[in-house]
Formats: structure tokens, sequence, C-alpha cells
DNA sequence: GATGAGTTTGATAAAACTGTGAAATCCGTA
DNA sequence: TACGGATTTCACAGTTTTATCAAACTCATC
């Protein structure tokens, strides 16, 4: 699975936050920098970052100069975060092939549309969603999961053990590591509840039950 | 997803503000302008403007000017903006080649009616301004649904939500990510709002309703 | 095959979540 | 300002899911 890789450039913590934020849950991988300069140097050693979102107004070097020094090396699309829209900045942005313009403050909508018609225009797709072993299909967008393309249905916690089990397949998986990755890290509760939801989740799949192995005194493995 | 851009000119940031809200909200991109001279400079520096909306007075280049010098340039349609319909003014308008007059004040209904009827004789359709899915219709533009053909009343909070979900059909979508992108991303409120709307969608798509499915400790998901 | 630790299973209790109606609040308009 | 519709909040009932427990069962080993 490629992940889609962004850059967020922007002094304000806060704001790098927030805008984190929703490119993860929309399913994006995002570094971080706090200046142009930072910036700069980051999109030179980290390969493949399909999009670089930046302030204009920061320290050190402001978001045209950062934008110009990209440009010399790389036509990646930039989406430029401004205050307010005025006019002189946008031409100047122009000029430098800056690719959008969100004029803060801006709705999650808006920051998630103008960055897909970005990867749009430049052919950068989303990763793939689907995951599949042995007839069983998990589409992770849809929430749903079908068995040689008969649909069934999982419950929530069901449902992330499967694809746990799928994603790791053929990888023997201590009790503790499946806790930690489908429970909260920090889950105190019984090893025993794993087993529950195996017993369900095996019941449910039916013939390809016995996918999921049992590793004696371990734990368990799904291997087709 | 080609959006269409709509210069709005007036030297009253606060009309620019009102003019800009209703199109956004119908799906346009605006692009503003102080004056006259910003409004040409602007109209040549950025590609594919679609229609200009503009005060007649304003200060440095009045409306008329403003009209004649990118009608030098461009029959991109002209909407006057007019503090009280005169009859000399419009005359002089005609002859310029203005293609409609709103008198101010005006209400917003009457602004995107004219909007869309001007561009509808230019030619220029609005992209994307129907969503279907499953005997649903959604039309963007008149902000109007139809169920099988008959048309249903929906506030504007649920045409947004119903909107939010057909355009993401078949995607699972969480609560949070309803939350943050049909209301705002600083929405801090009741998470049960969301089912209360879910709730009168529902009971107003009638056996449509049970498009809108729920994902247990997770969210909805519209499929068909 | 007896043994004990580990696992499955079903029953049941506990927790979490959703649907709903009604009340409160907001907002634009008359 | 009062009104009416839209939106949000709230409380609670009804469900579904999840966790826990103990008994039955398996497996590896002796």
């Amino acid at each position: 699975m490629e992940d889609i890789k962004i850059m967020v450039v922007d002094d304000e913590p806060r704001m790098r936050k927030l805008v984190k934020d929703y490119l993860v849950r929309s399913g994006y991988t995002v570094i971080e920098a706090k200046d142009g300069e930072e910036a700069f140097d980051r999109f030179v050693s980290i390969k493949n970052i399909s999009l670089i979102i930046m302030d204009v107004m920061m320290p050190n070097m402001d978001g045209y100069e950062a934008s110009a020094q990209i440009r010399k090396l790389s036509q990646v699309p930039i989406i430029m975060l401004t205050a307010k829209s005025s006019e002189p900045d946008e031409l100047k942005g122009f000029a430098l092939g800056i690719d959008e313009y969100i004029t803060k403050p801006f709705s999650p909508k808006i920051l998630v549309a103008r960055v897909e018609a970005v990867l749009r225009r430049s052919n950068i797709s989303q990763a793939e969603s689907r995951v599949e072993a042995g007839g069983i299909c998990i589409d992770l967008s849809a929430h749903s999961v079908t068995v040689d393309g008969k649909e069934i249905e999982l419950s929530y916690k069901e449902f992330e053990l499967l694809n746990y089990f799928i994603v790791n397949q053929g990888v023997a998986l201590p009790r503790e590591r499946i806790l930690n990755n489908v429970w909260n890290y920090d889950y105190f509760g019984d090893a025993r509840t794993i087993d529950t939801h195996v017993k369900k989740l095996r019941a449910k799949l039916g013939d390809k039950g016995s996918y999921i192995k049992t590793i004696w005194g371990f734990g368990y493995k799904f291997e087709v």
C-alpha cells in the first residue's frame, strides 16, 4: 500500500495540527515543517512527497520564497494558505505556479476537496483501500467484508480484528500484540476476550473460519 | 471538477462578502475585487472567469468604465449592481453589453437566479450540479431534491447532509468526519445532532430512508 | 491414557451506542 | 418584538456489542 505523503508547513503548531488531522483522517500521510527553511530541507530529504500545503506568512523564509526554492527542484503541487485574499500575493503565487489558494479560515470540506482536486489534476490517486486473502475481501472505505463475493455482517471489533489478521497474513500474532493493536494499547482486560471474538469471527467466516489458526500457548495466525 | 469562477467587484467589503457567500453556497468560486481597476487587473491575470458581478458606483474606475475596458478584451457576461433602477444608466449599460441588472437591495434568490440565467444563456453550465443515487436526485444549483421524480422539501442542513452522503456513496463515514464536513471543523456540538438529522432525513426519504445505513460504533453509510 | 495448562464455547452481565421525542435555542422575517 | 421554522440539546428507552466467567474440551507431554 503506497501512502500519499503531504507536507504541511506552518509556523503555528495548532494550525498544523488542525490541517494534519483532517488529512490523516482522509487517509493521507502527513509530514510537518514549521517554516520555509525546514520545508525545503525536508522536501529534499524525504522522497515522494505528493503535495505541499504551506502558509504564506512564516518566519525565516516565507511561503513564496520557499515555493520558489522548491520549484527549482520540482513541480510538486503546492497549495497556499493565506490569511485573507490579497491581490498582489495571488499574482505572485500564480507566477510561481502555486496550484491553489485556501483562505483562512477554511472548512475541512474545502481543504480536503482542494487537496483531492489538486491530486487528481496531477494524476496521483488515493491508495487502494482493499485487502484480500483467500476469498475474503475487506473494503476499508466501505467498511464491508465479502466472503467469496457474498457480503457478511461484522461488528466493529470483529471487523478490526479480521482486518488486523489479514494485513498480518502469515504472521504469528501473540495475544498481547493483538490486544495492543486491535484494542487500545492500555487495554486492561482479559486476554480471553480475544478468544471470544475469534470464535465469532470463525463462525461468521464459515468454511474460511479455519484460516484463523490457533498457535498453542502463543496466539493466532491467519493463513490461507 | 471544473469550478465556475465569478468575480465580484464592489468597494464595500460587506456587500462583497454578502454576494460572495450566496455564490459560494451555490457552488461557485468567487474572486473579489474592490474597484474597477483591480477588477480589470485580476480579470487579465486570472484565467477562465465566467461571469463578473459589478457595482456601478465605485472609486477610481466606475462600473461602466471597467466594463468598457473589459469588453475590449472579452465578451464575458457582466451583471451590474445598481442602487436603484435608473433609466439612463441602463441604456448606457446595454450599449456596453451588460447582460443583467440587479437593483439593490436584492434577495439572495434573485441574485443566484440571475446568475444562473446569465450563465445558462452563455452556455456555461455548472459542473456536476446534479447527483443521483437510487432514485434520489439532488440538484445542487436549484438546491432541490427529488425522490423518484417527486420533489421533497429539505432544510439547509438536511440538504447538505444528504448531499454529503450521496457524494460519498458507498463510503463508510465516521461521525467525526460527517461533523467536520457538513458542520464546521471547529464544531464542538453534541454528537446526537447527526443522529437527529439522519432521523429526519430518513423520514423524509420514505422507503429510501433505508439507504442511509448505520454502522455500529462507527458512523453511517449511504448505499443503495 | 492421565495430567495440567491452554483454548473453545455458551451463558450472562456490563458497557456502549443509537433512535426518538420533546424541550430549548437560534435566527431570520414579518 | 413576536412568530415560526430550523437546528441543537437532552434524557431515556431499546439495542447491539463487548467483556467476563466457568465449564467443557484440546493439546502436548509424560
